[in-house]
DNA sequence: GCCCTTCTTTGGACCGTTCCAGATCTTTCC
DNA sequence: GGAAAGATCTGGAACGGTCCAAAGAAGGGC
């Protein structure tokens, strides 16, 4: 009992597999009572196309592959909706690998992605192998998502403006009175973009003196320990701005075991405003970076690219807005 | 410039294209020097296979479609994470479909995964359209995870045993010597089943009269709603059972802001021990639901059905543990 | 009524694999 | 040395669509 093919459709409608075709791509050329009758056999037989078999014959497959650095970080979530939503509306669907998922994420790109012939690519996020990006680019039209690298002849990214972000963080701090600010920096370009930010924003406020920066990762547990760090040294910091959010939360834990009481002894910055940010039990002041937006701007890109390959690679930044909420405050007192 | 196809290969290398097929697919039965040449000439050529060929030709794709309720929900990118090990391993990949991501999730199962051809399918979490559900199963095998809903003929479901784990955490707060005890209630299958664990044991303990239900959803905005009415009510309890660690969070914010210390004032106990129940300022006393463990055997409950689609469907239960953490504590005053 | 257009419709090649029946080459054995 | 038995290899028919060149039908003009 096989799926009936467009061959069945034929029959029962009586006429060619051709007019099938036709009139199943919407063709304006075909007799209204012959596409009637076409319809009527679809429905009668539940006749659904066979995807394989078409991008086989139309040499392209309506598939977009994702590579994504984790499920687990919210923000990239957020910005998979925003790529979905714009992809969908345009008949392409998205195929999603894992980077932390499955490991084998060269091998995902090489083999998988490039065995399914998708027809575009997104790398979402700060990937473990740059090297299997450059390699997918060379063949498929491709996007970089949220990160700013690798940078790649005709290849576009769409990230937020981490610089920026970071500059909106630390003189917002600054604002409030803080002098003694920390950093809690995180990995790859993405962390050095956010720790730019914070040093020249710092030094323009001749404040280079009390900044200090103690490296982090991107989880709740490297933010405790960087906390802990920075509270235990001599000259503690009244303000900690955190690399993301998952950082901030681990910098509020940290505080709050050794007795400091946020915002009052120490202020405290996220960056992504992740729905983490705003569970009430938290709500954290954090940078919004617009996954949504991101995603959807990517997804736009890549649309472009496949139109027209050839096309010189574009860096587009949005705006990222701060997000004032309960965690920072004025310094109790003068530093 | 066309990718190179199996002729391409089969010329390079002097042999016919069936013989190509033959050493690609393994076959012992070709001398070593023809398989070395071919092997030679697919190297040289960058040669990947073609999917859409191969599964024209196949007839079928290798490829599981995975249905998912909320992406945004950890504990369904931990299960999402189980399923994708095991099914990878096996040579299947995975294709994702949110449904709240992508609202059309009827739209998605129809359309999308039966053009495709997916070999199997798997419905993770409680779904907007059960009505799709039961279509595809007629068509191609699938498995329900993390929920007990839809049972339809051929289907297996792999879930927690939610009855059991709501027993585990009332019995927990039973034991720490509460009386007065609410519960905050989830939507579908599985809130009935944890609710009805909770009320079942609070009956075994003759403490009905104390038992309070307040019907909340999977939300944090949830949670902190019902426990603002929970302990707004004249008579109220010493201990609130969320339906998940969500909803949990909610609660915890909601006695905060009224003023109660947890756990002093007010025990909290989730569900799921998701990353959020982990985070140090929450450590959030909660109910394992082992969803990378459900993925897994989900997974290999799929692998079988695919093997014998004609099986009768079968119910595995895993057992949950209880994980106590901060937020559970006896009550200040005997009730 | 006939020829020329313009619409519709159709047959068949093609997309890149797998798989089967049979062809060809090697060995083995008497 | 020849035949039978294996071991290897190959051509061609699927798989289920799309698309193009050409056939057939219908309408228009004289």
């Amino acid at each position: 009992m096989r799926p009936p093919t467009i061959r069945d459709v034929a029959e029962r409608a009586g006429v060619s597999k051709s007019l099938v075709s036709l009139v199943l791509r919407g063709s304006q050329q075909v007799r209204p009572e012959k596409r009637r009758a076409v319809l009527a056999a679809v429905e009668e037989l539940g006749y659904r196309p066979n995807a394989a078999a078409r991008s086989l014959s139309e040499r392209r497959t309506r598939t977009v592959g994702v590579l994504l650095n984790d499920l687990r970080n919210p923000w990239f979530v957020e910005l998979l909706d925003g790529l979905n939503s714009e992809l969908y509306a345009s008949g392409l669907r998205t195929l999603l690998a894992d980077g932390r998922l499955n490991r084998r994420l060269g091998e995902d790109l090489t083999h998988t992605f490039t065995e399914l012939r998708v027809d575009g690519l997104i790398a979402v996020g700060t990937l473990p192998d740059p090297a299997a990006v450059r390699t997918a680019a060379a063949r498929v039209p491709t996007v970089v998502a949220g990160t700013r690298e690798p940078v790649l002849p005709h290849v576009d990214i769409v990230a937020g403006d981490d610089e920026l972000g970071a500059r909106l963080a630390t003189e917002h701090l600054i604002g409030l009175g803080h002098r003694h600010i920390a950093h809690i920096a995180g990995q790859g370009v993405v962390g050095a973009l956010r720790r730019r930010g914070f040093e020249a924003v710092m030094r323009e406020h001749g404040l280079s003196a009390s900044a200090t920066v103690e490296q982090g990762d991107l989880t709740e547990e490297g933010g405790y320990r960087a906390t802990v760090r920075l509270l235990g040294a001599p000259h503690r910091p009244t303000a900690v701005f955190a690399f993301n959010d998952m950082a901030g939360v681990g910098a509020l834990s940290a505080a709050e075991e050794l007795g400091l009481r946020v915002p009052g002894d120490l202020a405290l910055v996220g960056y992504d405003n992740t729905y983490l940010a705003r569970l009430r039990h938290l709500w954290l002041t954090t940078v919004d970076n617009a996954g949504h937006d991101i995603g959807r701007r990517a997804a736009r890109r890549l649309l472009d690219r496949i139109a027209d390959p050839a096309r010189p690679g574009e860096v587009a930044l949005t705006a990222p807005v701060l997000e004032v909420r309960g965690t920072t405050a004025p310094p109790r007192s003068a530093d």
